[in-house]
DNA sequence: CAGTGGTCTAGACCACGGT
DNA sequence: CCGTGGTCTAGACCACTGG
């Protein structure tokens, strides 16, 4: 035997894969069945299935039954965005990471958020404002607001040494969130804090959070200058 | 029997995901093996594999041979970014979409896009600006670059009724790519286009593309003021 | 109705990596 | 070494859907 082994489904989805990209079957066509396609492999249906719904959750085909399996004719493009911690992404471009308590208050929750999030009226959040510096320079100006119903024990956290984002993760379990990118200009405040001019383009990155339904926490988060989030697929 | 079928994958999936959320089993925590949970929910254990499987894939847990599955310590947040043709975008709001070609040039690739994507220099790039208008209003203004060394057919073709974006999802097949989202002032002539003063806070989105390590095209988007992507997890 | 994908099973062997 | 996950198989039945 040659050193290869046998088929496996990774083979099957990369020579599909590969198939498509050369265009031997164009967008919009038929593949051959998976009983078919295991035959010319030489392997089990189910290996071929694999490869197939592999490519399918990539959204590079498109499956039916009764029907059959079709090159998909706007490959979706679906970019994993990889929401780090601050402090991780601080770290990993080797740079000192430290961070700042701003501001602490709790009083009931303000209409725009109570709208935003789906949250009671008159609902008690803590208002947290912090700050993330990176080898001493302005990173990330945050801005949260967690419901005090919802989330009780954070009466007791201290945020002093460890930010909200970090503590939540670590307490409180959540099941979806919402995120939305922005460019905003900076307002004097947050303008401050980051060390730049009012009015400057600032990205900004805010992301609701539930659990099995119950809103739990709201973040908006604000980076320097010059910015940039990067992805690949 | 209970109406309910019996035991699949899905189930077994969310089960474990509940219990995770639950910290029924916390984070770090070994979870049974395999072998445990299919005699526990009385099924073989490739069903419990493929379950188990697919949170993995989600960063829900850590799974090592021999050391077991673990509950992730920090559940990698990853939110899908939909990237969807801007046609699509548009009429997906129940808005009219307009596509106008505003320039189009072929020129030697500049340095900078030279090294950005990693083009031989000297190399001949055709660049095009377009506008994308959702009911006559400004949506998004775009800018590219292709290379027409390595996507010939380009010369023939006429962007003037169709935008480069869908031409080239029609025509190239591509293989990778990678994605930069910012926040950035409006240059002059982004502004006009745009209907806006210089200055203003707008969000960026580029991509370069690649086919089988060979750079075929980049792409800068500036979308109006007020623009926002939403993605949920 | 009949073709195609979707899923499950019971068993098997393999590969990695702690002990 | 040997436990655990990773994968494959051959066969089976089911579910959806186009004709």
């Amino acid at each position: 035997m040659p050193a290869s082994s046998r088929t496996g489904f990774q083979e099957v989805r990369d020579e599909v894969l590969q198939r498509i990209q050369d265009r031997v079957w164009a967008q919009g066509a038929l593949l051959p069945t998976e009983l078919e396609l295991a035959e010319e492999f030489g392997c089990a249906r189910a290996t071929v299935n694999r490869a197939l719904r592999e490519l399918a959750d990539r959204g590079i085909i498109d499956r039916k039954r009764k029907s059959g399996t079709r090159v998909a004719v706007t490959p979706v493009k679906q970019a994993k965005l990889e929401i780090a911690v601050v402090r991780q992404q601080v770290e990993e471009m080797n740079a000192a990471y430290r961070y700042a308590l701003v501001a602490q208050t709790e009083k009931a929750s303000p209409d725009w958020l109570t709208a935003q999030i789906g949250l009671p009226q008159e609902t008690p959040v803590l208002h947290l404002k912090c700050m993330h510096y990176a080898d001493n320079r302005p990173y990330q100006f945050e801005e949260r607001w967690i419901s005090t119903a919802a989330v009780p024990q954070v009466r007791q956290a201290n945020f002093s040494d460890v930010g909200p984002n970090e503590w939540l993760l670590a307490e409180v379990p959540f099941s979806d969130a919402e995120i939305t990118l922005s460019a905003e200009p900076a307002d004097p405040t947050t303008a401050g804090f980051l060390d730049t001019a009012p009015g400057t383009a600032l990205f900004r990155m805010e992301r609701a959070t539930w659990f099995q339904g119950q809103p739990l926490t709201f973040v908006r988060m604000t980076f320097h200058p010059g910015y940039r989030m990067t992805t690949r697929y």
